[in-house]
DNA sequence: ATGGTGGTCCTACCA
């Protein structure tokens, strides 16, 4: 029994909730894990996405920034919103499956600070903040997923740890979603937590793999300048049970794209 | 080295 989970920086899910009835029309995943949705909850389009065939959401809005989501086909249990760095910010909502052929799997959608442009904690508070948030990822017990813990992460972590995530390591060095520091600093919760991520297992290096391609880039498809910032990540228990991923770069050329695309990943069990 | 585009909500801030 198959069970499709798809992540997506959607940078508002008002303005693009008909670009999000597409994707789910052609691709039609068991849970959507949306990022940056941008609104307060009282504004969310509930009908919309019930539209579409998901009778399971569970919401972790703000007014104009950030904001998560997660729509599923199969019933959700144990919603919990988990405020980080003793800021408002909503940029995580964890739901447990309750049925389906995952059921009692944990997920994690996040959306981590992006940091802002100067990549020194000492000057830029939002580097700082970045960091700080990474750090509390690493120690949250709940992130810890060893033994038969059944867990997915997923979500716009907003950082391209390895060198084959961006279209090049050597220019993008000292640039916030490659600098060495939030590498080594993202690669350590994965660790620390036990995680596998899913894209590389499947994709390993040299293969480049990018999610993201900046709105700035008056050609983005001939120049191709991407990042892998969105990622999938298994618990072990979990990951005898992975089959497969797309990233949906078609989606970029879409009318009025978000600058992410979708992940999709397959799991079986 | 710089500036490039797009989102929210009306003025700057954020990505």
């Amino acid at each position: 029994m198959p069970l499709t989970v798809a992540t997506w920086n959607i940078n508002s899910v008002r303005l693009r909730i008909e670009t999000v009835a597409r994707f789910v029309e052609a691709h039609r995943p068991d849970v959507l894990c949306l990022q940056e949705t941008k609104c307060m909850d009282g504004q969310f389009p509930l009908s919309d996405v019930k539209r579409m065939g998901y009778d399971h959401i569970a919401i972790h809005g703000q007014k104009g920034y950030h904001g998560v989501a997660v729509f599923s086909r199969h019933a959700l249990k144990d919603v919990e919103r988990r405020p980080f760095c003793d800021k408002q910010d909503a940029r995580h909502i964890a739901v447990t499956l309750a049925e389906g052929p995952a059921a009692g799997t944990r997920i994690h959608n996040f959306y981590v600070p992006a940091g802002g442009d100067e990549p020194d904690p000492a000057i830029n508070p939002k580097f700082a903040h970045k960091l700080g948030f990474l750090d509390e990822m690493e120690n949250w017990d709940a992130l810890k997923v060893g033994g038969g813990t059944k867990a997915i992460l997923v979500g716009d972590l907003n950082i391209a740890p390895l060198e084959h995530d961006v279209w090049s390591s050597k220019q993008l060095a000292k640039v916030v979603s490659h600098t060495p520091v939030e590498r080594r600093r993202l690669t350590e919760v994965a660790e620390r937590g036990g995680w596998v991520d899913m894209m590389r297992s499947l994709t390993p290096e040299p293969e480049k793999l990018f999610t993201w391609w900046s709105y700035r880039s008056p050609d983005w498809a001939a120049a191709n300048k991407g990042r892998r910032l969105d990622h999938v990540w298994l618990s072990p228990a979990l990951a005898p049970a992975m089959k497969g991923f797309e990233i949906l770069r078609e989606a970029r050329g879409w009318d009025r794209p978000s600058d992410h695309v979708p992940v999709i990943a397959t799991l079986d069990f």
